[in-house]
DNA sequence: GATGAATGAGCCTTCATTCAT
DNA sequence: GATGAATGAAGGCTCATTCAT
């Protein structure tokens, strides 16, 4: 066991390795220009070693899409213990996006990747690992959502699938940030998208009671 | 002077012709996976004559981009000429979208690929014409908008700024379909997408108690 | 005649025309990097009636060459004007090649890359010309050199060979420029030149009268 | 122990595959139409193989350059130690590299080729490398002329400006070597040669009256 | 005489992946 | 477990030259 454990923890740690490296190289040069020979030297391996932990090069890209679908969870969940009420926490929620998108710029990149690209998802317990991510991230947006509904601080909505949509449109929105100098026509990128943070939030507000 | 038209009608032909065999191969294989030599061998023409009609591959990206931008507006303008009222207009440009990301899928891809890339634009006309393309949809948008906070269908929101937050939670939620099967658990996504649409124009309608 | 007459012209003008954009785009861009198709261009004519008027492109830098080497004659032509012993005619030629290799370092680069080329000479004609403009040169430094032993200031060598030799001297001094700040270690190029052309002209001198 | 030492002079082994595949071609058709294909092709190995061992085509071009000036080297060295006079080696070495220029006339071109060419150097070590055996023959030229001077063989002259001198001259009519059958109208280029360093240690010679 | 569209071989370089050691 | 040399297909792109108009 002990041996077994030891071992273990070796693995883990090498893994880790190999990621430092390729989140240095990663943010530094982008997706597409680090190479798995520039991994193996960064984190003074062999090339054939970054193999024996990872399948492919996209596999260690999927790790680190793993490691900002945390960072990213631990920001909302934090938000989600603060008392504050269920439209408090979804404002915040969707400014800590913005922020996520602008601090994790690389990290949000890396989501947004996979998002935007014909995935050929690989071995099932990776995939499984990243829906989780995503899962727990989209409870969170749920139960503030069914929170409010339920102590009347919304209508009467769908929660899930409310969260759905202000999720997406929080990515949709923060993806615009490229738009501001030509689309956008100077339009302040973060007033427009606290803007619709807002209106999303007041649309779900009880109409009578107002 | 006949020869001088003939001549640039012949060139505009071939700019179609490139244009013809890179999209079906962008449509076939994906935007990473299409090169220049194959868009060449398709179009039956030399390497060289796609780099005398176009300076460079993402140029010819572009050009489908536009294609694409151009077919999305002539959807939603199509639908502004419909004699709804503004929420109805609302309600079937965000269905537009949906069902212009599944018919156009490629399309889509493209425009998604330019949203998500850290693209170093090119030229500035390019830029332009572009910027233009996205300019002009937005404005149907704003126009929609505008109109119902003018007769009344809306409240009293920024009719351009609530334009970009509409299309950006269309685009994002749009990016969604993906994780239907996996962090969406099933829900169907074009449900959520309705709904979503739904509770966008809702939440645009004038408080009752108001 | 006058018809003929003016299609000559006519064509050297065209000729002309194409050399100025050729020197142009050389002297901005390097030998290698000037394109026949950017000469058409600079030049507003099409690639075609480049090749017209010269049979390719190193066709064209031969021309260059040409131009390269009347500026230099013209130059050791006007010390040799000069009512000067002819050991000072010689030091002034020396110091005007380098001069030239400064002030003219295309026309210089040129004449060098052709020296430095594995030759593949073309039309007769041209290769003619060309030999013709080096003669021309040659024959000054010969005739200052004859001079100089005629009349006791140079001891009695043998003109046409001390010419070429002196020559070759600075052309291989003038490439040393590169190694200044190298092999050279710090020594200033022109210093090494200058005192070069002294001991060169020095070691002319007759022994005896000294 | 044994296994890395072997595996170093394994890896020393390819580079010089590498080289010597290089040299053939580059003897054969010249710097410039000496393609990386061509070399792996003519190596045996990938064209990703060449590259793992050379950074470029360009460090290709300096390796063989270093040969050069190695062969350069061993032979004037191998003067340096005979028992003759200062005038006498230099007279030799002068000979030795009119020998050289024809012996290794492709050693020769590709110095030849670095010197007539506006390179930009690439690798610090790598210029340091060339810098160095460019020194080192020029310290020999130094020595000759130095002992020369000490012994009262020659006048007083600064040995290091004369040794560039002496090598910048016999550079300059090595290359006037092209010009055999033309400018320099039927003379042996060999005499000239010949001619041309005997004066040159003639000039450096004392004046008898002095 | 003038044009310029078309060519296509060839360039240098990258890189994920494998496998013998 | 770890290594790193070797691969070679593929990438984007250039350019002197030709030839039908």
């Amino acid at each position: 066991m002990g041996l077994k454990e030891r071992r273990e923890r070796e693995k883990q740690a090498r893994k880790h390795q190999i990621l430092d490296a390729a989140r240095h190289l990663l943010f530094k040069k982008g997706i597409q220009s680090t190479s798995i020979n520039q991994i193996a030297r960064k984190a003074e391996l062999g090339v054939g070693t970054i193999y024996f932990y990872y399948q492919s090069k996209e596999e260690i890209f999927y790790a680190l899409q793993e490691e900002g679908l945390d960072i990213l969870f631990r920001q909302i969940e934090a938000i989600g213990r603060k008392s504050i009420g269920p439209d408090g926490k979804l404002r915040e929620t969707g400014m800590a996006y913005l922020d996520f998108s602008r601090r994790h710029k690389d990290y949000f990149d890396i989501i947004n990747y996979f998002l935007a690209t014909p995935t050929v998802m690989l071995g099932d317990e990776l995939k499984q690992r990243i829906d989780h991510k995503g899962s727990r991230i989209l409870k969170l947006l749920d139960g503030f959502t069914r929170t409010g509904v339920a102590d009347g601080t919304f209508r009467s909505v769908d929660p899930k699938k409310y969260a759905v949509m202000f999720w997406g449109a929080l990515h949709g929105l923060t993806q615009f940030k490229k738009l501001e100098n030509t689309v956008l026509e100077g339009e302040n990128h973060a007033h427009i998208f606290e803007y619709a943070v807002d209106q999303l939030i007041d649309g779900l507000k009880p109409k009578k009671e107002r």
